[in-house]
Order: structure tokens, then C-alpha cells, then sequence
DNA sequence: CCGAAACATGAGAACGATTTCAAGTATCAA
DNA sequence: TTGATACTTGAAATCGTTCTCATGTTTCGG
């Protein structure tokens, strides 16, 4: 079934089924005849074709490190909820935690000739940035700054510090469990955070209580150990994801230290596991799918405008304190 | 940048590049000549052109209820790794929770002319068959038993039967807490499992001591509190998630019962959760993301033999014995 | 050295829509 | 009546590939 029987059927130009689909001109007379013949024969038009003519794809490439995480799927949510709405479709792009892959389904997409790309960053490289440039199609970072591009990102940096200097307002002796530091926002700004907030209230940090690694509830577990083995005495402990400080405190009520009378412990990301660990963790809630929506919106408005200047917008957060905080 | 530039500018016809690019017949010298000038100008093939072309687009639609899910995106996770190996994409059809979205997606994917469709089901209504009928490229359905299409599911009765009878070893007086009825796995073969339990171990349940509600800990928290204000004896709560089990936990801890002493509790899902609740709540282990992976497999092969012979595939599953069963 | 098989190439017809262009018909004010 | 304006229509070009043919060229066994 193609346009060229439509018309023959209608008893009328494929260009007049074209212009009934696509609301030009068009007699009430034929709009008739064609609506007949299109409602008897389930006729729909070949997206394919349409693509090839109009060079509008209707799709969204979203580019993800991976789709099993809770942040993550929340943006996607988000992304998702607003594109459907904008009937765009959503080319889903799992990197599986491959930066390669990342730079591989960048150029990959700019071959399917996506509308637009939406790409849930971690960190950059200089590839990045040579293949990110060879897009022609608006581009929308999430979840991270990103120079020369529109992003939406959350105040990793001033959650980070505002949570501890609130932490530090009890606590005399603070420190850190972090995650991968080539991640500039998780890894990072919450690092900075915590040490800006220490440097503010002239807390002394010294490097050794600064410790990183993945984003896993065994990370917390051996770096609380390694920290409370190296000095019993700290009161106050930051973790850069909520699974970190459900490792943390898993070893803390080990070694028998009360949460929070001897030790305070937080966590990032609002995540459930946060509210049904006991006691219950302190965290900071990012607004994980609105931040998908504004950044499906921002996109949206880039395609549409055709003029792309370049937006940047900070997510703002809310910390979340329960029983893990004095 | 399209094919006659570059076959003008290595001077053959435009069908002896197309040949290079799908390896046909292209002697030793030309093929030189394309190589270098496809590398100069990095030319890449218009997806558009191709698909409206050969019919084939590499998409494969995945529809689902809300990707913001434990369970979902472990499936989305498999699935995808698989068809990323296989040069696929993924387009994603996210319904929301909301039936008919669910039957206009089916469409409209007909329409893009995806080369099959994963749909990650919960219940099927009579439009949903008629949809489905209409649809002419390869169906596989997960997380759901159906007839007359491809299916890969998993065993909820006999996890919940199982289940079942080992509480049953130490508890005499049980009761279950349903997701909606609707939903075909979740709600209605987990609680026939249960059920089935309870008959051939000869005890009797009444209609009463089994109520149904949302996948919420509020469910959970709620209809603990009308069972055991009811029957104040109950011993074993299987709950149809992890989460409602949570929330029957929260009660059962508010109103001081022991668990599991005096009341055993059991999930479903093995969600990261049901480890951090206290205590760790048993669960029941579905290979989610293998599932995905064995429904992305089985679609693929069902595109490539062409023949399309109907299978269904059961799987296992893994009963995960901790702190709430006696 | 001949005929058949295998290899190599390009012309041109699809694929199924949109869009430009030119031309034709009402409508209506002057 | 005329000219301008707004509608209405179809022919034909176009988007960028693939693929079938038809036609040549090698290669090679007999």
C-alpha cells in the first residue's frame, strides 16, 4: 500500500494524498474520497520515505552509560515523558560503560540522522570533543558542565558543601569516601565541596582522609575500614553515593559505632535504598527527572529555533536529613 | 556528500561504490580509488536512503511500561547488550503505565518499520490482540506468558508455590499481600502459587487473608495493618514485591513483632532493597537481565530464519534465604 | 584457440514519499 | 467585464540508496 494507489483508488494525484496528509490545500470533496480509501485500506504513510524526503527523522538519540541505574533510568524517565509528548522517538544508545562506545554511537547516529542527540555525560575526553564536533544536530549534555555545549547538571558541588558544612556544624573530624575521580561531577564537585566546606570553617583536611573509588556498596564497606583503621576518631563521614554510605555504615554497626552519636554518615542521590537502610541515610535529593525533562525541552526548542545558543542550567537540590545526621 | 560525489570524484558508476560498500564484485584498482576518497571527504551512507531501500532499518521497538523500574531496566539492560552486538538499535517505547499507549505504539511502530518488537508486557486486553495481529515483523513478548507469540517469562507460580511451602514449614498461618490482579505474572500467578501451596499442604486460606494493591511500600505498610488487625496470628507475609514487603516490615517493626519469630516475611525481585532492609528481607531471584537478553536472541533469530515458529521459554529462578524466613 | 564460467562495470529503474511549478477554476471588488 | 486574488490540482523532479540487467572482460580446462 503506497501513496500511488491511495490516489488511484481516490481517483486523484498522489501530490493531493500528500497535501491531505500533510493539511495544504484540498477540497472538501477529495478530503472525502481520500479519507475513505485511507480508513478501508489502514493506509500509513512510509516513515522511510518521509525521512529520506524531509530529512526529519523524529527521533532523539540518547546516548547512556548505562540503563540499570536508578539515576539514570529517572532522567531517562524524564527525557522520555517529554519527547512522547513532542512525538519524538526516543533511539536508545547503552554504552554499557564504555567510553569508546560513546564516541562510536555518536558518529552512528549522526548516520541515522537523529534530529537531535541527548548524552547523559560521565566524563570527556579529548575524542569526545572530536566527535562531538562532527555533530550536526543540536546536542544536549546531561548530568554534567560541558564547555561550548548546552547542558543541564546538578549543583553537585554546592550540595556537597552545604551537606557537610551542616555535617560539620556537629562533627569535628570529617571525611570522605568518593567515587571515581575522572567523573567531573560525582567524582569531583562533591569532593571540592567537601573540601571547600572544611577550608571555610579553617577544618584541616589532609589528603590520606580522601579516598576513592567505585560506585559500589563494597567501596564503602573497605574505605570506612581503611579510614577508621588509620584514625578512630572520625565523627563525620561524607560518601559520594547513597550504595557508598550503605557500605559504610554496614561496616560502622560491624565495629559497633553508633550512627549518628559517634558517627554521622551521608549519602548522594535520594535513592530508596537510602530511606530503608537503618538507620535511615542523609542524602541529597537531585531532581533526576525533571533534569531529563528540561533537558528534552531545551533540545526540543534548539530543533525547533534552528538558531542553537548555547544554555546552560544548574539543577538545584535539597538535602534530605534523617536519623543519620545529629 | 552522497554517492554519485564520491562516484564522480573516484571516477566509476554509482553502483560500483554501492558494491564497495556491500562487498560485491569491485576489482582491486577501483576499489582503492573509493576507499581514498570515501576516507578524504568521510562520507557515510544516508541510514534514510537505505532503509527506504532494502526494508530493513535495524530498529528494533522495545515497549514498556515505565523505565524508572528495577526489574524493567535489568531487562532493558540485557536487551539491549545483546542487540548492540547484533548492529541493532534500540528504539524505546515508553507507555507510561497507560494501556493505551501501549496499543498506539504497537502502530506507530508498524508504521517506522522496525524490524521486530520486544514488548515488556502486564496485561493483555482484547485491542492489545488486535494490535498485535496487525503487526507484520517479528514479536517476542518478556515478562509475560502469551498465547500465540514468541515468549520468554518466568516461573512466578512455581517461585511462589515454592516459596510458599518452605514458610510453610515453619509457619502454620499465612497470608499474602498482591499487586494489582491485572497483572498477569505479578498478581495473578504468584498468588496461585501461594494459594496452590496452601491447598496441597492442606491449609486452608481464606478469601480475606489475600489482598491486592500497587507495587508500593505504602501497599505493603497498609495492608499488613488490615491483615493483622484482622487476625493478629498471622506467622508468614508473602508479599508479591520486595518493596511491598518492605513496607509490611515497616508495620510489622511499629507494632513490635519479631521477625522472623513471630512473623516470617518474604519479597519478590531480589531488588538491592530487600538486602538493606533489617532485616534482609527473602526474596525470590529472576534473571531479569538474562531474560532480556534470551528475548533480544530469540528475536533476532526469528528475523534472521525468517520462519517464524513460536517458542516460549520459562525461566528459572533462584530462592534467596535470608534474615526474615526461620 | 574456443566456449563456458567467473569477474567487473555502468545504465537505469525502483523504493515511497514531498515539493515546486505551472496551470486551471472560483470569487469578488472596481 | 476585467483583473486580481485565493483556492485547487497534477506532472514531474527529487531525496540517496540498492539492485537487476545487459554488456564486457578475464581466466581456464580441454
Amino acid at each position: 500500500m503506497n501513496i500511488n494507489e491511495i490516489a488511484a483508488l481516490a481517483g486523484v494525484s498522489r501530490a493531493t494524498v500528500s497535501r491531505y496528509l500533510n493539511n495544504g490545500y484540498v477540497s472538501a470533496e477529495k478530503h472525502e474520497q481520500i479519507r475513505k480509501v485511507i480508513e478501508e485500506t489502514g493506509y500509513q504513510p512510509s516513515a522511510q520515505a518521509q525521512m529520506l524526503r524531509t530529512k526529519k527523522t523524529g527521533f532523539i538519540g540518547v546516548i547512556i552509560p548505562k540503563i540499570n541505574s536508578d539515576s539514570i533510568s529517572r532522567m531517562v524517565q524524564g527525557i522520555s515523558s517529554v519527547l512522547g509528548e513532542k512525538g519524538y522517538q526516543i533511539l536508545l544508545a547503552d554504552t554499557h560503560n564504555d567510553i569508546k562506545e560513546e564516541i562510536r554511537y555518536l558518529k552512528q547516529l549522526r548516520q541515522n540522522h537523529v534530529d537531535g542527540i541527548i548524552m547523559i555525560g560521565t566524563y570527556f575526553t579529548k575524542e569526545h570533543y572530536k566527535a562531538m564536533k562532527d555533530i550536526t544536530v543540536p546536542l544536549v549534555v546531561l548530568a554534567q558542565c560541558v564547555k561550548d555545549y548546552s547542558c543541564v547538571y546538578y549543583d553537585d558541588y554546592g550540595a556537597a558543601k552545604e551537606l557537610t558544612k551542616y555535617a560539620l556544624s556537629k562533627g569535628k573530624n570529617a571525611a570522605f569516601i568518593g567515587a571515581i575521580p575522572e567523573d567531573e561531577a560525582v567524582g569531583r564537585e562533591r569532593l571540592y565541596g567537601f573540601l571547600d566546606a572544611n577550608f571555610e570553617l579553617d577544618r584541616e583536611i589532609r589528603e590520606e582522609y580522601c579516598t576513592n573509588g567505585p560506585f559500589s556498596i563494597s567501596n564503602g564497606y573497605e574505605s570506612a575500614k581503611k579510614l577508621f583503621t588509620m584514625d578512630d576518631t572520625i565523627d563525620t563521614l561524607i560518601c559520594a553515593t547513597d550504595k557508598i554510605a550503605i557500605g559504610a555504615v554496614r561496616y560502622l554497626k560491624e565495629i559497633g559505632k553508633k550512627i549518628p552519636e559517634e558517627v554521622q554518615v551521608t549519602g548522594f542521590g535520594d535513592s530508596l535504598v537510602a530511606s530503608v537502610c537503618e538507620p535511615h541515610i542523609s542524602t541529597v535529593h537531585f531532581y533526576y527527572q525533571t533534569s531529563g525533562e528540561e533537558a528534552a525541552s531545551m533540545l526540543v526548542n534548539m530543533i525547533d529555533d534552528n538558531k542553537s545558543v548555547r544554555k546552560e542550567m544548574k539543577m538545584g537540590y535539597q538535602i534530605v536529613k534523617t536519623e543519620s545526621l545529629r
